[in-house]
DNA sequence: GTCCTGATCCTCT
DNA sequence: GAGGATCAGGACG
């Protein structure tokens, strides 16, 4: 697996960055959505792009089920949800509130219909890229939320149903995961609302909301 | 075709 | 803490 060289005079940073990278395998998405969900605190998510290499450590996510009546893929496949119900490890990227991007990882076997959304990641390479992006200085400021994370990567709707185990957006191994996980319920959604299916590192300071 | 809802974020008070 | 911005997707007729 080889990812695209960045380009420009940041490119012997970016290009070491990129070596120690170890891409998550297809293998990594097998074994259910909560469980993936949980297994990717801690995991890196990194797009190469002409401005830089941008990378975090994924420090809140939440799961959404075929049956849970938050998920989109709840009343079956449409032309925005298709991306959901294809292969897993791909990207499935949408459009809200008529403004934001979220970004979602597809972690069930093709025609299911599951995802996990990427809530909120600890800044670890690009992070002047990212704070030109989102127009904030402040580290907790960049990554703090499924919006935040999505502007600060440079990530758009383009992205949609992209390959995660291969391209310039990949889902990488990170360090070994030692602080525990917090779960709680979802936010942001009525429907569903009751079911923990929230997972973050306990007392990290840049997951979205306590 | 029309109307309502929404997996958010930012600014103002 | 409250409320506004803003528009695509989906339900309904």
């Amino acid at each position: 697996m080889s990812l695209p060289a960045p380009e420009g005079e940041r490119c012997r940073e970016d290009s070491e960055l990129l070596r120690e990278i170890e891409i998550l395998p297809r293998a990594f998405y097998k074994g259910g959505t909560t469980q993936v969900a949980q297994k990717l605190l801690g995991k890196l998510l990194v797009h190469v792009t002409a401005a830089g290499v941008c990378c975090g450590k994924i420090v809140e996510t939440e799961a959404y089920l075929q049956d849970d009546p938050a998920c989109h893929a709840v009343r079956g496949m449409t032309k925005r949800n298709r991306v959901m119900f294809g292969p897993p490890g791909h990207a499935y990227v949408y459009f809200i509130y008529g403004r934001y991007d979220c970004f979602n990882v597809v972690t069930a076997a093709a025609g299911v219909g599951e995802a996990v959304l990427i809530r909120a990641l600890e800044p670890l390479a690009g992070i002047s890229v990212m704070r030109c992006r989102r127009q904030r200085q402040k580290p907790e400021e960049l990554c703090s939320g499924p919006a935040k994370l999505v502007q600060a990567l440079g990530i758009t709707r383009a992205h949609n149903g992209v390959d995660l185990t291969a391209g310039e957006l990949i889902l990488a191994q990170g360090a070994e995961v030692t602080t525990p996980i917090t779960v709680t319920t979802r936010i942001g959604i009525r429907v569903g609302a009751e079911l923990p299916l929230r997972f973050y590192l306990k007392d990290n300071r840049f997951v979205s909301k306590k």
